[in-house]
DNA sequence: TTGCTGACGAACA
DNA sequence: ATGTTCGCCAGCA
């Protein structure tokens, strides 16, 4: 079938999840759909979703260091680290501080 | 169609 | 510890 549009469909999927005040990576979110290597593929699904669908919080999703590498993706330089603010994380120098105790990781919920 | 790019990540030197 | 290379996959010229 649409493998093409499967992909994306899944990381939608995966993102959705995302419990409010919890964060994850694109390497996470690759595995969980069973692409493991295609983290920068998530990131691209990412940007698209941003666009189209407004009901992904596409800014719970960060690198594996926990740093912001999207923002320069949303409408406003810092909206992403504001909304994740709101959601009460901390944010220094576009890393999210103890981004180890806020991390959700999809794997598991699979 | 080919080649390059990119919100990543892991392996190597 | 730091820099480079490769894999992965969608989108665009």
């Amino acid at each position: 079938m649409p493998d093409k549009l499967d992909f994306y469909e899944k990381v939608y999927q995966v993102v959705r999840q995302i419990p409010k005040g919890k964060v994850t990576s694109y390497g996470a979110i690759a595995r969980a759909i069973g692409s493991a290597k295609s983290s920068r593929t998530v990131g691209y699904a990412m940007n698209a979703c941003l666009k189209t669908d407004h009901s992904i919080p596409a800014h719970r999703v960060v690198n594996r260091n926990g740093v912001l590498t999207g923002k320069h993706h949303f409408p406003s330089l810092t909206a992403m680290q504001e909304r994740l603010e709101a959601e009460g994380h901390l944010i220094k120098d576009d890393v999210i501080i103890n981004f180890k105790d806020v991390f959700w990781d999809p794997f598991h919920e699979y």
